[in-house]
DNA sequence: ACTGGCTCCTGAGGGC
DNA sequence: TGCCCTCAGGAGCCAG
């Protein structure tokens, strides 16, 4: 599933599209998703998109009715910028179409996704209120990731794919942040010195600093705005190299599960 | 308060 | 070819 690059990869997909639009028409195709779709998403026919943002892997199109659509990916959801006459495909749930036929489509397989149009105090929302510090951003710290292991009996991996301690960091990024910060993934996190844990602060921004850049990465589901993968798959060192020589030392890199997620590493760089 | 395990859902890929 | 099993980028919920 897109992780905080895919998203955030997405939101620079469609902001120019969506920027500024009125909204023509709200189609819902299948409302079950991992919460049903709101009912009352009808109600920005006729309203001007006037802000894309990202928190954590939210998505959040600001509406000039001072509601917002909250859009979350799931595992397998992606959104493309394509036009109302083409031909709907199997798993897009909902389009939201924009003045000059412009149509945006939400496609999710797995319907883990989400779409829901708030209004009121959007920090205070039971999604969006106990999120952690965004990973690129002034407060994700050393001394706030210090705080967030000590006393914590569990691996590493774990703790930072914990929205509450950092947002944005998945599955992908956890095991390519441990590789380029030479910590196992299965370190009991209360174990790790602040020097080790500083390296690990500095691993996840350029994981994820670098894979923006790349465009994120595609394994199967994740696609841009306009149907193009991310690159990033290219430079992953870990992510799904089991057996495969490290691209530092030439280790074969090893697999194991954590937290029922399957986690790679190499056990001669990493310790 | 933690921690580990299960769950939602569909599709792809491997083994036989 | 076809069937069955396992696994997949998230994250909320539950029990111990």
């Amino acid at each position: 599933m897109p992780e905080l690059p895919e998203v955030e990869t997405t939101r620079r997909g469609i902001a120019p599209h969506l920027l500024g639009a009125r909204v023509v028409e709200v189609i819902v195709r299948r409302r079950d998703l991992r919460q049903p779709v709101s009912k009352s998403l009808a109600a920005i026919e006729g309203r001007r998109i006037t802000g894309i943002r990202r928190r954590a892997k939210y998505l959040l199109l600001e509406i000039d009715d001072d509601s917002t659509l909250l859009i979350h990916l799931g595992m397998s959801g992606n959104l493309r910028v394509a036009t109302a006459a083409q031909p709907w495909k199997s798993h897009d749930h909902l389009g939201i179409t924009l003045a000059r036929g412009k149509q945006l489509r939400f496609h999710d397989p797995r319907r883990f996704g989400l779409v829901l149009r708030l209004t009121g105090d959007l920090p205070a929302h039971p999604l969006l209120a106990k999120l952690g510090p965004e990973p690129l951003e002034e407060g994700f710290t050393t001394a706030h990731l210090a705080v967030a292991c000590a006393k914590r009996s569990v691996a590493i991996k774990l703790v930072i794919m914990d929205a509450k301690v950092v947002v944005g960091v998945g599955n992908i990024y956890a095991s390519e942040a441990l590789f380029r910060a030479g910590i196992r993934p299965q370190t009991m996190a209360r174990r790790l010195s602040k020097p080790r844990l500083a390296k690990l602060v500095a691993a996840i921004r350029a994981v994820l600093t670098e894979a923006i850049a790349d465009g994120g990465t595609t394994l199967r589901d994740f696609l841009h705005a306009d149907g193009k993968p991310g690159y990033f798959k290219q430079r992953l060192r870990v992510y799904q190299r089991t057996g495969e020589p490290c691209r530092v030392c030439g280790t074969p890199i090893r697999h194991t599960v954590t937290g029922q997620r399957s986690t790679f590493w190499c056990p001669q760089c990493q310790k």
